[in-house]
RNA sequence: GGAGUUGACCGGGUAGCCGCUGUGCGUCAAGCAUGGAGGAAAGUCCGGGCUUCACAGGGCAAAGUGCCAGGUAAUACCUGGGAGGCGUGAGCCUACGGAAAGUGCCACAGAAAAGAUACCGCCAUGGCGACAUGGUAAGGGUGAAAUGGUGCGGUAAGAGCGCACCGCGUUGAUGGUAACAUCAAUGGCAGGGCAAACCCCACUUGAAGCAAGACCAAAUAGAGAUCCUAAGGCGUGGCCCGCGUUGGAUCUGGGUUGGUCGCAAGAGGUGAUUGGUGACAAUCAUCCCAGAUGAAUGGCUAUCCACGACAGAACCCGGCUUACAGGUCGACUCCUUUU
């Protein structure tokens, strides 16, 4: 996603956009992951990968980062931010989706700006992919 | 000015927009106001608070500490002092009780690594000589370490064999709270190192931890089977007592894994004054300074500069250790120059 269209997308007004990420849109509870990681989609580029269950009521998130995978506290927390920050912003798009996301080691080398731009093209995929699907009464090998 | 020692401190700033979270005010809605990571939050190496476990008594075992005095809630920390070592110096380092109670270990080299021994050498005797026997441990050589050091006497050559001084041990006196220091007398050469090897001596230690623990709500079956047993079982970190309690263990099947508290006003911070060499303590004034729980403390843009390191609270404190871009301040030492 070009610079420009997301800057203009922060100029708008907040009652207009709807850009706030309250309690209720995260995934909260053990039975919430659960029903995700049972039936999904997935899709993945450098280390993150999105899992998705369509046809739930609103857009929710989540994340699933191993202490193993990532070790430092601090690059942990920055990749959960700058997730819920480029969720926040695109939550529109999402409509119905249950996300989880995860992320690998090598993730804590990129910069935030790579890794904002890896988030916009695996929201699109994540779309494509999901469109595809006639119901989601279809499931997934994972 | 250069080189260094040491004690503290800071850890990007400003503005705009969009978010997260605690608290307060709100018609408990919209919203408004206000607070929101660190010096190490880290490692989890010590010490405490707090909580529960018959409130924990005795012995053994185990673990820890190890010059002295003080500080402290407490410590393995800190302060001051002593001793030894390093540095021209400011300063720094030390796990710094005991090796004539015992056991064990000391690679390679070396004659020999501890109560034993002699490779080269030195000396005496015998022999033409090669060499043999005896004496010796001064010198050489090996090694991280070799049986006190220097000098004189002594001797065939030598040797604490004798003497002087030093070192070591014992006793006394003086100074010091003490570690210890100084002085005097006296003993005789006992005598290698390692006690972060076992060990001995002195002192200390009940255990487990906030997933501790308390309460509320929901749900349920206070279920069934087998085995063992009152000189028993279970609980109290290991064992034996003691104490408390009264069936216990295993398997099958079923249910919950939600919420509130604990949880942030504390051995608290800041500033004075007083006492103390100091660590620190006392008194007064003043401030409230993160509190999440699938887990907040952020993202983007602009701009400035010295271009931003290590790194994220999870019950709370006090230390230690380790990581850290760059920068600021104080005190002191050495060298050089100028006056």
């Amino acid at each position: 996603m070009p610079r420009e269209e997301r800057g203009s997308q922060l100029n708008c007004p907040k009652s207009l956009n709807g850009n706030s990420f309250p309690r209720e849109i995260r995934l909260l509870k053990r039975a919430e992951f659960q029903s995700v990681f049972n039936q999904h989609q997935s899709v993945q580029a450098r280390g993150i990968r999105l899992l998705a269950r369509s046809g739930e009521p609103g857009p929710k998130l989540g994340f699933v980062i191993a202490k193993k995978q990532i070790r430092m506290a601090v690059q942990r927390n920055r990749i959960k931010r700058l997730g819920r920050e480029s969720f926040r912003l695109n939550q529109q798009k999402l409509g119905s989706l249950h996300i989880i996301i995860m992320a690998r080691g090598r993730v804590a080398q990129l910069s935030n700006q790579e890794i904002h731009t890896i988030f916009d093209t695996l929201w699109n995929k994540l779309i494509e992919k999901c469109k595809d699907l006639p119901s989601d009464s279809s499931i997934s090998t994972g």
